[in-house]
RNA sequence: GGAGGGGUGCCGGAGUGGCCAUAACGGGGCGGUCUUGAAAACCGCUGUGGGCGUCAGUCCACCGUGGGUUCGAAUCCCACCCCCUCCGCCA
């Protein structure tokens, strides 16, 4: 794949071919029936050009292959009337000719084959059967919920009110020393953020099988491809001035491309990692909403769980995946409520979403602190991870991400939902332990 | 940042322009012969992706990545990436 201003691009010299590839074959043999299937999910490809373009790949990449055929004839030709000592001048003149033809041919398509991937790259991944059709969150179902929401014999507080009673929360000089969306946390308010962080990650390593990984907080282009928040969404990414490396917008980018490129054994799946990293989101767009408080921040913590499973089983590990989410919440005593993600909601890789949305007091409702997704094989696709089946043929592994949880937003959960009329806050007895055994947060003087 | 060395298949490792690339040779793995069983020995098989084809098969690409030279490149040239050693700097 050539550079180009504006296509895509790798960092590291890894090659588009492989990606587009197996893109391209379920495209060719199947682009109207995609097409269908993704509806309005995929209102912004270019699906006739894109037709036009894997044909004309097609016809090309047999030209190019035939005319090399030649030339590999011809120059073993020439080799061997030099061995004989016979005049060669006409045979090689012929096969310059042929060698200049191909050169040509080759540019034209690799012309083309850039503008596929470049176009095959931004349609998003084809929902599960099972996942109900809708434009927004209006339409996505409730599955289930677990525990009762507090009745306050006061107007619960909202969190960011709680936290800067408490001096735990400080959005001035955060603004001051950054800007806009995003805190300092001091104090009991930093203990808390460390223990929850510490609490998610052994229960998740100790308890659901999940290895314990601490990744590169940024990566490259390649790998932001894989996971696909290239080329598409760019525009909420920060990237390093001079380096081509972007800062993680969650731990599924550095985990899921743990296996790039590597085909797994098959007796190694399913493959459970759990990270904790800090997250680095743009906001691009989401100008006015969520201005005040820990929701929408620039730059949050997060503790990650990815998986790797087989096919046949990667619906069951989104299930046992959503399961060690929610135990977060349930050892906190948070209640929650889980739905399933319609068409509009999910996200661009995603075959099947389950959003966990814990109770807001301030709020009087629900809102999202993790999304358990089934990828299938969409990244495993662009990133090129497979395994090998036990008759010996290769397979792409299904990848499967899901927050388990959002630290800064279970924070929140926990000052609203264990505010007490004096101010404080009740830590909860899971906490206590990482907390120095501390049971309430009052403010420190 | 400076100097040097290196990236070849599952692993080690040969290959410095066609003849030995269908990547030598060795190891590992798998299957077989032999054996009561095993070892040894011997024989065979053992990469990825793509095109065409009903099958058999056939064609193309891949020796870190991308360009270039040439009738022809693992091999020559250029750039980049990664790894190792030493020096400097640094947490």
């Amino acid at each position: 794949m050539t550079p180009s201003q504006g296509g895509v691009r790798f960092h590291a010299g890894q090659p588009l071919d492989g990606i587009t590839m197996h893109d391209l074959r379920l495209l060719r043999e199947d682009l109207d029936a995609i097409r269908t299937r993704l509806g309005t999910r995929a209102s912004d490809v270019a699906w006739e050009d894109l037709r036009k373009l894997i044909q004309e790949r097609h016809h090309l990449t047999s030209q190019v292959e035939q005319l090399r055929h030649q030339l590999k004839k011809g120059s073993d030709e020439v080799g061997r009337l030099k061995r004989e000592k016979q005049p060669v001048e006409r045979t090689m003149a012929e096969m310059k000719t042929l060698s200049d033809r191909i050169k040509d041919a080759e540019e034209s398509l690799r012309a083309v084959e850039e503008r596929v991937t470049e176009l095959a790259l931004r349609i998003p991944n084809v929902p599960h059967a099972s996942v109900p059709l809708g434009k927004g969150p209006a339409d996505n179902q409730e599955v289930r919920r677990w525990g009762t929401p507090q009745k306050f014999a006061f107007t619960p507080k909202p969190h960011w009110e709680i936290g800067e009673t408490l001096g735990i929360l400080d959005f001035e000089r955060a603004a001051r020393m950054v800007g806009a969306r995003f805190v300092v946390l001091t104090g009991l308010g930093a203990r808390l953020e460390r223990a929850l962080i510490n609490y998610m990650l052994d229960l998740h390593a100790a308890r659901h099988g999940y290895q314990e990984v601490l990744p590169p907080f940024m990566v490259n282009r390649a790998a932001m491809t894989g996971t696909g928040q290239l080329p598409k969404y760019e525009e909420d990414l920060f990237r390093l001035r001079d380096d081509e490396y972007f800062l993680i917008p969650t731990a599924e980018v550095p985990l899921t491309n743990l296996h790039r490129e590597e085909i797994l054994s098959d007796g190694c799946l399913p493959i459970r990692y759990t990270a904790y990293t800090p997250c680095f989101r743009r906001e691009a767009g989401s100008y006015g909403k969520d201005t005040r408080g820990l929701i929408r921040l620039h730059q949050f913590n997060k503790v990650e769980l990815v998986a790797f499973a087989r096919p046949e089983e990667s619906y069951e590990e989104l299930e046992r995946l959503t399961e060690a989410a929610e135990a977060v919440l349930q050892g906190l005593g948070l209640p929650y409520r889980v739905v399933t993600l319609c068409t509009g909601d999910m996200g661009f890789a995603a075959a099947k979403s389950y959003d966990l949305e814990v109770w807001l007091p301030s709020q009087g409702t629900f809102r999202e602190i993790s999304s358990c997704s089934n990828c299938e094989a969409f990244q495993a696709r662009r990133a090129n991870i497979r395994y090998r089946r036990q008759n010996g043929k290769t397979d792409f592994v299904h990848t499967l991400n899901g927050s388990g949880l959002a630290v800064g937003r279970t924070l929140v959960a926990i000052l609203e939902n264990f505010q007490q009329a004096d101010g404080s806050v009740i830590v909860p007895e899971a906490l206590r332990p990482y907390m120095r055994g501390l049971e309430r947060i009052t403010r420190e003087e």
